[in-house]
DNA sequence: TTCTACCTTGTAATGATTGTAATATTAGAA
DNA sequence: TTCTAATATTACAATCATTACAAGGTAGAA
């Protein structure tokens, strides 16, 4: 974890971020949750226990200061918030509107080689592919008899 | 114009959407910015003009209706708001970070065909690509010796 | 140490959206 | 037509994510 940690502070470097102790757990965060793909909310009440002074202003500023270096990408899926993800290698996202899930979906679309491709003669920075519906795990509980469901 | 008006309200009806005053309004201005993917706000200040009591709730809850009936498509690629789309055809969005201006892109993508197709075993019902950069008109203005420019 | 630049913090403000309760309208029964 | 029930519309309050702002804290340069 220590090696991760000097990995982390190096990330922060080579983008020209100061490695403060708030950006330094921000980022660590993020890394450890790739998965979960974060809200600030997230983030903050789970620091909150390392850093009983974070102030939620700090994760959001920290959080904007490095989606403008690239260091993370923001998931806009849900349409109510953004979402974290340490992962900036293209990949896209689902999210099951049942279980509120957000999924990483690894599909490659040929316009979307580079990443800094041109489309109808725009200059594309970032892509986003959103796909919605419902999820593996929760389609195979629906249309079966209701046996013990909480929610109607 | 008054075909076209009887177009939307049998289009509301087909969806089993009442067909009152407020809905056709919207639904019309809808099907006339095509281009635009108008705001909440958009479609409210401007049929204020025709229906001086409308209340921006009734545009809220008009607009949530048709989203759940399909009838417009909802395209949250700003992030701070939901921008309208009478197109349902799939296609997708390019967002200009510059001016801000919203324009359809229209790829196929091959997971894409049918729109109810299976990725990964989740059922996608709904697809949303978004491209964010630099519009044509924009890039040309880029990288120039700035002129007249208001901004920096 | 003192100064300066940048970070962090708390609180207030904003903006989009939803909740709620009252009023209005409509469709169908009588 | 008149009454009634269901549905729509409206106005206003409340909520939630995010940003603005001002004040206090910190680290490194001089």
């Amino acid at each position: 974890m220590i090696t991760n940690m000097e990995k982390i502070k190096t990330l922060l470097k080579e983008k020209g971020i100061k490695p403060t102790f708030q950006r330094l757990k921000i980022l660590e965060y993020l890394s450890n949750n790739l998965n979960n793909h974060p809200t600030v909310e997230m983030v903050y009440e789970k620091l909150l226990n390392d850093i009983p002074t974070l102030s939620l202003t700090t994760v959001y500023n920290t959080l904007n200061n490095f989606l403008e270096k690239r260091l993370v990408f923001g998931v806009t899926i849900t349409g109510t918030e953004v979402r974290y993800d340490f992962n900036t290698d293209y990949h896209h996202h689902f999210l099951c509107k049942k279980c509120g899930q957000i999924i990483d979906i690894d599909l490659k679309c040929a316009y979307a080689e580079g990443e800094k491709s041109i489309i109808s003669g725009h200059r594309i920075d970032e892509i986003h592919g959103y796909f919605k519906g419902i999820c593996k795990a929760c389609s195979k509980n629906v249309g079966k008899k209701p046996k013990s469901r909480s929610s109607s």
